[in-house]
DNA sequence: TAAAGTTTGTAAATCGGTTTACAATGCAAA
DNA sequence: TTTGCATTGTAAACCGATTTACAAACTTTA
């Protein structure tokens, strides 16, 4: 591997001129301009991008990490910052921290240190709190989507989880349920809590009561919403006539505990999940779930914005872009 | 952000000495190796990534290059990959080239100029292949997964796609079949020729002629998988009584298809797949697909291992790995 | 022809680390 | 007390680029 110096000698100049010449900047003459570019093809010369990031203090590169990248439900994200990126001429490091925090702390350490210009983080737990203060202390530019630090002015790129609960809840309602409830996705999320707080708010404020079994926790998981539903038709109880969920997968997860016990959707239990996390498959598969969709598309590539203007505004002070989400009324609830 | 002669300063010695308590080593006094560490929490110090690795010639990263991250069919290949190199103590940076050739090929070039040790690139077309042969020539670590490149020597994890497809045919043809049909799949990747090929042989040693329909062409789609069954049924030809697919996406294409058509399968028409590419879902969606598996799991881990490899034994001969696929038999044929 | 301005080229500092060669120090053995 | 050997510390070169300050050469202009 060739560096500047071998260019320069072989061309017979100096290697500021070679600089020069890569850069496409003036200074230099025509004809050193044309022998430089013959060398460099020759010699198969590609400049070193570290040598040159650490003299510019720029990479051009944007880090992504995140729990998992191993998930569909962030393929629509993922499509949008890369979207977004390619438009501003970014890179995009994608890091996947397979569900283990520590994995994901370890990226935004590596990143961090040089590697990229800034970082998005997807979601925030007590675990990684710290580390994205320190990661303010030393002002480098970052995003948390979903994901607030308590008393921390953080760029953010939030979904207002309590409205979507809020009117999915009160949709459930017009249409004359009464015996609704809700599946909680994994409480260790904050969202989990707000789209909880809008069934409750929207229960209140209608004066329906949260009657048995009320309130069931399930993480994001298929198998959690399919454990519970489970253990709800067995316990021989009565079946709530609707029930909200605070993800799609336990939704999923669900509904084919239902087709196992050969109970139908909307008839016997109106659905609707949360997210619009769609297996990307055909219609079969199960009558469409209603959802309260995120718009992850747009998400992702407001974040990139973000990131980048943090990037090249140091000092710019932070901002916070909430999205609503919308409801979307498929099969299992009209 | 301080720097190393910051740190050095404050400490009252020379930055080399900064650097061995960095890097673990030894020739530093108790005295001065507790108080330079003291320094360093103090300041919040993190030593620049760009300036090590520019010194060091390594960046314990990894590139993996594919052509599209959000498809489920990469779960298990990224899987392999990332706990495999967690386990080897690299860092791997994922790239999307969002199916266009040409951005793949920017961020192949990109990891190349020093920010990583060595790359993995799934899939070779035709229009990267001067880039593939570059970077054999710049002794560039790389390891390519499904893709050869004609008359060159390359790290590469492969699939026997022939042996795969062969066996698939062979056991519809074992089960009594005689009318059967194969959809392709793209036919600008080499993988889809293989898996054509091994199809036509079993036909061809069983002495069974392909009749009409024969072979229809697909790309990796549900889409184009379920266009071609619709066409089929709707042209009022006679139905095969199987069908060996180039990939699963076309077949759960093709069942939507039959299942809009009230065909059933396997007693109308027996399907089988290739890639074991699995919705994350529940069985109520299909019936089960019966398919010709992958190991995409262990594909990745060896990608990994095999790359790492090549990276600590530059001039190492390049090796290949063919993996051979199994025949799972579920509802869509037993 | 001299003075001033414009191009073009170079040397050297810099980015933030690592590493090598060597000097200084301390301590035990002779 | 001298010799020899670790141990500890430092200065300086280096990794491969960019960038600044300035010198040299060439044009204009008066």
């Amino acid at each position: 591997m060739p560096n500047i110096s071998d260019i320069a000698e072989k061309a017979n100049v100096s290697s500021a001129l070679v600089s020069r010449v890569i850069n496409n900047k003036p200074g230099v003459s025509r004809e050193n301009r044309e022998k430089i570019l013959a060398v460099m093809r020759e010699c198969n010369y590609l400049p070193n991008s570290l040598a040159r990031s650490l003299a510019t203090k720029a990479t051009h590169a944007i880090g992504v990490v995140m729990d998992d990248l191993c998930d569909s439900f962030f393929f629509q994200l993922i499509k949008g910052m890369q979207d977004t990126a390619d438009a501003m001429r970014y890179n995009v490091l994608f890091c996947s921290g397979r569900s283990e925090e520590t994995v994901k702390m370890q990226y935004v350490d590596f990143l961090t240190k040089g590697l990229t210009d800034g970082i998005i983080a997807y979601g925030s737990s007590k675990q990684n709190e710290e580390m994205f203060r320190q990661l303010s202390n030393r002002s480098y530019s970052f995003v948390l989507i979903e994901g607030d630090i308590p008393d921390q002015k953080i760029n953010n790129v939030l979904l207002d989880n309590f409205k979507g609960a809020y009117a999915a809840t009160e949709h459930l309602i017009e249409r004359g349920y009464r015996h609704i409830c809700h599946f909680s996705g994994d409480m260790n999320r904050k969202v989990s809590f707000d789209r909880l707080n809008g069934f409750v708010k929207a229960m209140n404020d209608h004066m329906i009561p949260i009657e048995q079994p009320g309130i069931l926790y399930t993480d994001f998981s298929e198998e959690s919403g399919y454990a519970q539903m489970k253990k709800l038709i067995e316990s021989g109880g009565e079946i709530p006539e609707a029930i909200f969920f605070g993800a799609d997968k336990p939704a999923y997860g669900a509904i084919q505990a239902m087709y196992e016990a050969n109970l139908k959707t909307p008839d016997d239990v109106a659905l609707i999940g949360f997210d619009d996390d769609r297996p990307e498959t055909y219609p079969i598969v199960y009558p469409a779930l209603s959802t309260v969709r995120q718009p992850l598309y747009d998400m992702g590539a407001e974040s990139v914005r973000l990131l980048v203007k943090a990037i090249k505004n140091p000092g710019m002070p932070c901002e916070v872009k909430t999205f609503t989400p919308e409801l979307i009324l498929r099969d299992t609830c009209r």
